[in-house]
RNA sequence: GGAGGGGUGGCCGAGCGGUCAAUGGCAGCAGACUGUAAAUCUGCCGACGUACGUCUACGAAGGUUCGAAUCCUUCCCCCUCCA
């Protein structure tokens, strides 16, 4: 294809957020002439979705950037079934109450990066609105004589599992058929036309645009991200806590922050582009910066990441926090904190109870093993005694003690008032 | 329904009566080096106790034994082939 000439097409394309597209002329074609409706399906598997989420996120934002309708689809309805794509094993059935308390959390975040006000209005859908709806054997007879057995089993989430000898079960055997279905009834219902996901979700999407052909003649698209590594060859989303959630009550402004932060230099530019929408000039004069300076290209990534997602309170806040511990030596006030009873200081704590509560260690053992290592540090003091006690005199003129584990994982314990 | 194979710590994967809290690899944490990077090297890596210790753990429940992840019985789950 010649250079993109829609809005959309051209900024999937500079930003790398393409990997695979059905029809990608056609595509760019029909963004070019008039407005398309696109949708992701989010899984309700957790009550936050992660950094996993964040591309194609980023992907619907742009959408909407360009004079488009995103729809985030609630997988309400394809929870309930389970998506084998990926994994090994069956996922834990979850019950509905479940689901249905997830599907509220979840739907928190997208206020930060769509709109859900204006022309272009996003809209918030939960299929299982009609797959609940579903009668069996209507469903086999108008969309599973269009499924292929022979060619399901090809598809890489199933092929997997019988490659591996891993048990696949018949529920999850179904799981492409509804996604196909979603993408059928969203088409019919808003005129969704397009539906992107990640690169793992290739076959599922395409069974989606094969299906709208043959029972509809629909002329629908599918659009892929590559899965974002980092350069390690690591996939992302990982920290000592565990995911990268994208809800502040699981993962801290502060700690989101840090993720950013802590990128490889490898990495920089190519999340700049991705998980910013800063100008790309800016973002190649970033990228340019090496050695050390590079540093400052990581704090602009932290900075425009962590505002897309929390605001641009929360991420000056945790930008200055950042700043106070790390450059200055200080206390930053959006360091992880718990408080303690003053009578508990006076008659002396040990320091790895701290340890422990804080989180900063995952059990006294752990602690213990933390002051052994040589990595733990009450006000920056190294704590080389296991069984150190902390008392009042620990406290700082703020009223406070740091505690750290390792250089940079910091929290604070301040008294209760 | 029949025959065979299998279920081990976050994951992969050894062990096949004591020396097994369980080899090894990955992941993770910490230390050194640095730039809050990468790579590398070193240490740690079930819980609790200061410690020789105690508890929990090798799909579940029983049993044999001085002693079981390892043997036996029953059950659950998975895979392969046959019907």
């Amino acid at each position: 294809m010649s250079s993109p000439r829609s809005d959309f097409v051209a900024v999937m394309t500079e930003r790398g957020f393409l990997h695979q597209c059905t029809d990608l002329a056609a595509l760019d074609e029909a963004a070019r002439t008039g407005r398309i409706t696109a949708y992701v399906g989010y899984d309700c598997t957790a009550n936050s979705l992660h950094i996993g989420n964040l591309v194609s996120i980023m992907m619907l934002r742009w959408l909407q950037q360009t004079g488009h309708r995103p729809i985030p689809l609630m997988g309400g309805g394809t929870t309930k079934v389970g998506d084998p794509s990926g994994r090994d094993e069956t996922r834990r059935l979850l019950s509905e109450a479940d689901i249905e308390a997830n599907m509220a959390s979840i739907k928190r975040c997208f206020s930060n990066f769509l709109s859900f006000e204006g022309a272009n209005a996003a809209l918030m859908v939960n299929n299982a609105e009609w797959l609940d709806e579903l009668k069996y054997i209507p469903l086999l007879r108008d969309i599973g004589r269009h499924f292929s057995v022979n060619r399901m089993l090809t598809m890489d989430s199933v092929k997997l599992r019988l490659d591996r000898e891993q048990p696949l079960s018949f529920l999850e055997f179904n799981y492409m058929v509804l996604q196909a279905y979603d993408f059928v009834e969203l088409a019919r219902r808003y005129d969704c036309r397009l539906q992107m996901g990640g690169s793992d979700q290739w076959g599922n999407i395409v069974m989606g645009v094969e299906l709208g052909r043959r029972t509809n003649d629909l002329s629908l698209f599918g659009l892929t991200t590559p899965l974002i590594q980092s350069s390690s060859g690591a996939k992302m989303g990982k920290t000592a806590q565990g995911a990268v959630w994208l809800n502040g009550d699981r993962l801290a402004p502060y700690d989101y922050y840090q993720y950013w932060r802590n990128t490889a230099d490898g990495d920089v530019e190519r999340f700049l582009k991705v998980f910013t929408d800063l100008p790309l000039d800016e973002i190649a004069r970033l990228g340019k910066l090496g050695g050390a300076e590079i540093n400052e290209a990581k704090k602009v990534l932290a900075f425009h990441a962590t505002r897309l997602c929390h605001g641009q309170q929360a991420a000056e806040s945790a930008a200055e926090t950042a700043r106070q511990t790390f450059e200055q030596g200080e206390i930053g006030a959006a360091l992880p904190t718990i408080t303690t009873k003053r009578e508990l200081l006076e008659q002396g704590q040990p320091v790895i109870n701290y340890f422990h509560q804080t989180g900063l260690a995952a059990s006294l053992g752990d602690a213990r093993r933390l002051v052994r290592g040589g990595g733990a540090r009450i006000n920056d003091q190294a704590v080389t005694d296991e069984k150190r006690m902390v008392t009042l005199a620990d406290l700082t003129a703020e009223g406070l003690i740091k505690l750290s584990a390792g250089r940079k994982r910091h929290a604070l314990v301040r008294l209760e008032s």
